[in-house]
DNA sequence: TAAATAAAAGATAAAATTGTCTTTTATTGA
DNA sequence: TCAATAAAAGACAATTTTATCTTTTATTTA
């Protein structure tokens, strides 16, 4: 469904974002312990996420990356989706036909449509604060 | 969503899907022409197919790739996918946490849970046949 | 201001996926 | 039986994705 460095990077934007609320900085080598996941290849994606202004980050002694408060509500899977692997996921045919649309289809067109829209508007619905909501509970997990 | 390989084989299956009530073999040359895809490449692909009976294929003069008509309406989208792609659609976690389940879940589980059933059903109940109705009617296409 | 810290950036490397080319095997038909 | 045909199988190559390591830049604090 996703590239493994989406999937990364959704289970670390969901960490950091655990971390919102006491307004601290989380470093690098803290994240990809609590999600399980190879440090350098996790900073880079993490770096992707501050370009797209998902995530601030801040060098230096007591740096690392954050997620303001406020912001939780407002940032969507779908953003952490787009950001990390692109468009392809809302726009490319099932097939992985150039030219297919709803005027010249593929034969899998509209039953793709259908999934496809459930997809996303999953993706556009579900924001960073809920998914923190099961991890303080301990209902969900982010590794093991 | 798919691997290439596995947009490669729905689209061949398809085409070939076009060809059973001819009851005739299709080259893997024609079938790449087709679908507009590398020769050798899905060559490869189609032989998986037919490992796993989705296909029948026949060596020699007048050889090629065919379905038999009466196993189009046998032959699920599903099928295809599980076997060029496995089964990590089916039963692999949103966020690829290897031991993500119902009782110990994910942040993201029960909202992918809902999207991905939605899709399997989609992918369990759409056979070859229905698939190459648009194609004989000019409504839908595989290349162009 | 200097040392320590931590992310950013860049260069590589490993692995997986996609793609090509050659040889082998099976089948047909002359 | 021999030549032609076409898929199967195997080796190899290119590209993309995933991952690591080193150097640079920015920031803090002593």
């Amino acid at each position: 469904m996703f590239s493994k460095s989406c999937e990364y990077a959704i289970r670390a934007a969901i960490f950091i974002a655990t971390q919102a609320p006491n307004n601290a900085n989380i470093g690098i080598k803290e994240i990809a312990k609590e999600i399980d996941s190879p440090i350098a290849f996790t900073a880079k994606i993490l770096q992707v996420l501050v370009k797209n202004n998902i995530l601030k980050s801040s060098k230096g002694v007591g740096g690392g990356f954050m997620i303001f408060k406020n912001d939780l509500k407002n940032i969507k899977l779908a953003d952490i989706v787009y950001a990390i692997d692109g468009n392809s996921l809302f726009i490319k045919c099932g097939l992985g036909l150039s030219n297919c649309s709803e005027d010249h289809p593929c034969p899998v067109h509209e039953k793709f449509e259908f999934v496809k829209k459930d997809l996303l508007y999953m993706l556009e619905n579900t924001n960073l604060e809920e998914l923190t909501q099961g991890l303080k509970t301990g209902v969900t997990f982010l590794k093991y």
